[in-house]
DNA sequence: CGCCGTCTTGACGAATCTCAAATAAAGTGG
DNA sequence: CCACTTTATTTGAGATTCGTCAAGACGGCG
């Protein structure tokens, strides 16, 4: 029987620097039973360190940061200095053009890291702000750069986790490109899923943490477009909604929509 | 008086090392002038190195490959062992997903480096297509890897690299979530135009080496709406093509199209 | 010269956006 | 805790953009 996230999602309490390795490790989750919180879409950059090694990254934490719902972790253009562990809570993060234009490029949960970003030009892109109450572990960077000079794991998970946000932009990107509304409602839905699931929730069944306007800028879709597809999916028996209440009914329908060519 | 891009762009012809050395050098142009055609995009390993450093790098580059028009580097899944620099010429990414859809996920001249998408789980998860005849350099990552655990320069250059690559990729998720199909045409002239000349071309006046069907594929649009568009902004007095010819007449008009917000 | 892939252009239709109004939910101050 | 304000959501009708289908032109190449 799995929890159902209905409130928030959060990692159990313990030290600061075992919350971020929680949030890091990979792997290993047979031997650490918090760890199930972490598989898929996470960052890994602690997995398969020695005792050493991991002793001096647990050293690195030493800073965690409280923000209410709606307070700012990150502006665009802000100096980088850290990557940040999200601890509980959730964020958004958003981009910013010149001429005003704006949009969502990323969902993320407790067990994920945000910030990296900032590594090309030492400025932050985009912002990222808390869609509830959340707490995240600050990283520096320069200290995660020195162990990666004398740790050849480390540095490959780093790397492996800066190349996985490519990848997951990747498959925003195909989304953002390609696919119809209804698939990408059903991809954001599938994926909401895959990733509760993966942190020991429902996948069936979670609360959304955003408006329909910020799904709907996430996925290149206005707010009233989310909406009405929200509502034929409920119509056609795949789900169930209650304002940000989401039950998934149908998960084979759901990715049945994702294949049809038309 | 700017040479024009009307065959293709081909790097000053050296050693091999030379090659990806001004593919990779950024800043220190002033030094070398084979160094003008890689100031913005570009990844800029070797930025900034000490002579030592510089000489391990130089024998990396042990291998080149050559790549006719249509030709494959690395399809999807195939196994990661370096990235790629190219010498002349160029490249589209390509990406895949399990039903079928594809879509270009990246246009990449002379002077680039491709291939980064596999360092994540050792698979690279796009394809790179030679658009003409194209040469690139093969660096081996376990190499690049070593040398960056010696040299903190090094070592930052390539956590720029990586990160620029999610950069640009953002500003293609904003472009596709965010922009209408003129707005995409006129970002896709512009960019080009800014990249050319980086390289030392005119940046009024190029070669698309795309098709209208590739160039759609990119920007999430159908091959007919790419062909309208730039016949619409030929009639207004934005451009002039004939063909793949493309000559930009008014950058300020093209960018004003940017900002309109409806 | 004729074939084939590419490109242009038109007419039509479908998907999505815009605008608008009503309803529901969340936040605020007394 | 209630009344009130603000914000979010749903739903409809109409406009718009872009995609689809189709026909013909262009250009390179054997």
């Amino acid at each position: 029987m799995q929890a159902v996230a209905t409130h928030r999602i959060e990692m159990p309490p313990r030290s600061i620097a075992a919350a971020l390795g929680r949030a890091l490790l990979k792997d290993v989750s047979r031997q650490q039973t918090s760890c199930a919180t972490c598989k898929q879409h996470d960052t890994c950059l602690a997995t398969g360190l020695d005792v050493f090694t991991m002793q001096q990254f647990d050293q690195l934490i030493t800073t965690r940061i409280r923000l209410r719902k709606g307070e700012t972790l990150y502006r665009a253009g802000a100096r980088f200095s850290a990557l940040y562990a999200i601890r509980s809570g959730s964020c958004k993060t958003v981009l910013l053009t010149e001429d005003g234009h704006d949009q969502i490029a990323g969902y993320h949960m407790a067990g994920e890291m945000i910030g990296i970003d900032g590594i090309g030009d030492d400025r932050h892109e985009c912002e990222a702000i808390a869609l509830e109450d959340t707490e995240v572990c600050v990283v520096p960077f320069d200290q995660v750069t020195q162990i990666a000079r004398e740790d050849g794991v480390f540095q490959r998970n780093l790397h492996r986790m800066l190349s996985q946000e490519i990848t997951r932009e990747r498959r925003l990107m195909l989304l953002l490109g390609t696919m119809h509304a209804d698939q990408r409602i059903a991809t954001f839905l599938l994926d909401l899923s895959h990733r509760y699931q993966s942190r020991g929730y429902s996948p069936s069944e979670f609360v959304l943490r955003m408006t329909r306007e910020e799904i709907g800028s996430y996925l290149g879709l206005k707010l009233e477009t989310v909406s009405r597809l929200l509502s034929r999916f409920q119509r056609e028996g795949l789900i169930h909604v209650v304002g940000r209440g989401i039950k998934l009914l149908d998960r084979m329908l759901l990715k049945q929509i994702l294949d049809q060519s038309v």
